[in-house]
DNA sequence: AGAAACTGTGTATGTCATAAACGTATTAGT
DNA sequence: ACTAATACGTTTATGACATACACAGTTTCT
């Protein structure tokens, strides 16, 4: 739907490697394990023609940078191959689309080790370690947030952090399918309340000046617009200073996850009321 | 005249309405106030030039249904403009630019009423049913999932979600900015949750068939690259059928929300967790 | 009547991803 | 060492796309 454009590449079942005839053709890997194996280097290296002066790797790096400084809009193939210096096609030689680049760019945003184990057996310290490591890379990354998903993460680092954040949550007793599906839960969560958390700070900076009401255009459009029969809670709502204040239920641990503590929080303590409830946690007694 | 007709960006202050000189110019509204004018319908009517032939409720509603049938990717400008029998640039008579019609497209979407409020004060029926009626929306306009956010919602559907879901929530007893802050975390989260759906299924759709294990091009990918010294538990996790059953703790009443109840349940937990905690929950008990 | 305001249209610009064909450097197989 | 295969980076071209600009016709206000 929304999610992946690029529809004539990449699809079709490819024949060989680069050109069409690269490899004998009867072990050809297609589809996603082609991916994974794109991803994690595994290709023969029986390079005949001249040695490249590209890399795969340089033009991930020169994305990232690109993406680093000026977001991921401006990162087009024209941009990039200008930024290292060589034509706009000459990427298409290390790289098979834009979208596979999208997809190396978001492998290499997550390069950062996760933490290691923790063996007090705390699992829900541990998961929030986990989830404020996470969050640091897309601190770091921004853009990492908005790269358009395509399927579950196969790359290196994007399943070392699968398998840090399991851990962590298996600690806690859970079983296979569970703790899959709420590192499921948390990943998702964390990569869009990350989102929400920079759309906001877009929208306020794109208007005048800081979150607050009154001088807030958003809010003084509203209540011009408002019908207060129709509206009541929400008028109710901006007429406390709603979206001046820091959030509720702020907490000094949380700091370091900025403004996401909270929900991060409601989100954990949802978790562990399901651990709880399974009879099955093996922390805190 | 040479300066004229809107001049697309609309980021810029505008010295008047439409055309750079249609209102008086001391009371223009600028930014966002202009943009919760259009989206409330709040514009002059001394229409002086031909009758109009094409209207925005008609661009809205044609992009819509190109949306509905073929997703997000294929509303363009030209193919709308096809779908109408119209020049592309035509459009831009009612509409300012594709990101406005993106704007008006996701208040479109939500266009069926929130459910009314209950009175037995059970805050969490309520706001299930509230979520339930959201992810409703959705399914039914799935694209919406993927408008790129510009800000808070502006617009009068999108509003009365919001209000309608700050009611059942403050009914917890929580104050305004507490609430609100809940609410956010909801939207969010019911966003997100239903792009992970639907990329869930996207993803399966694509490779071949159904997911399950072993069959998975991907599950099968992985295992041939990941050492189980440094991958252990997320070999543990494929080990079991993980993506073939049924989410855990899947229960009848959350069938209404698909694979998403479960998620959905870990946050309304949560949120349940907080509102105990506050001690001023006004339900239950 | 004439000016002003607004309509839809035609044309043009610039950006984007990417296909196809080309010359060239390198090396595997002879 | 010679040759054919093949990978490299380039040139050129195509077809979307959003949107600026200028125009000609239409309606209404003065």
């Amino acid at each position: 739907m929304g999610v992946n454009h690029g529809d004539g590449a990449r699809r079709r079942t490819r024949v060989g490697g680069d050109d069409g005839r690269g490899m004998t053709s009867d072990e050809r890997p297609a589809g996603t394990t082609r991916e994974i194996e794109l991803l994690w280097g595994r290709r023969e290296t029986p390079r005949r023609g001249p040695k490249p002066k590209l890399s795969r790797a340089a033009v991930v790096e020169a994305a990232v940078a690109v993406a680093d400084a000026e977001g991921l809009d401006a990162v087009s193939m024209q941009r990039v191959a200008r930024e290292l210096g060589f034509t706009t096609m000459s990427l298409y030689r290390h790289v098979d689309s834009k979208e596979d680049l999208l997809v190396f760019m978001q492998d290499a945003a997550m390069s950062q080790h996760p933490a290691g184990p923790r063996d007090d057996g705390d699992w829900r310290a541990g998961t929030e370690e986990w989830c404020h490591g996470a969050l640091a890379q897309y601190r770091r990354h921004p853009w990492a947030a908005y790269v358009p998903q395509s399927g579950p993460p196969s790359g290196p680092n994007g399943l070392r952090w699968m398998e840090a954040g399991l851990r962590e949550i298996a600690a806690s007793g859970l079983d296979a399918p569970e703790s899959l599906q709420i590192l499921l839960l948390l990943t998702y969560s964390l990569r869009d309340l990350f989102r929400m958390e920079q759309d906001i700070a877009r929208a306020a900076r794109e208007r005048g000046v800081p979150l607050d009401n009154e001088g807030d255009e958003w809010v003084r459009g509203l209540r011009g617009v408002l019908d207060p029969e129709e509206y009541p809670t929400l008028l109710w709502t901006l007429d406390q200073g709603t979206f001046a204040e820091e959030p509720p239920g702020y907490r000094e641990e949380d700091g370091a996850m900025g403004g996401l503590g909270f929900a991060i929080q409601r989100i954990l303590d949802g978790v562990d009321a399901y651990v709880r409830s399974t009879g099955r946690d093996r922390a805190g007694d």
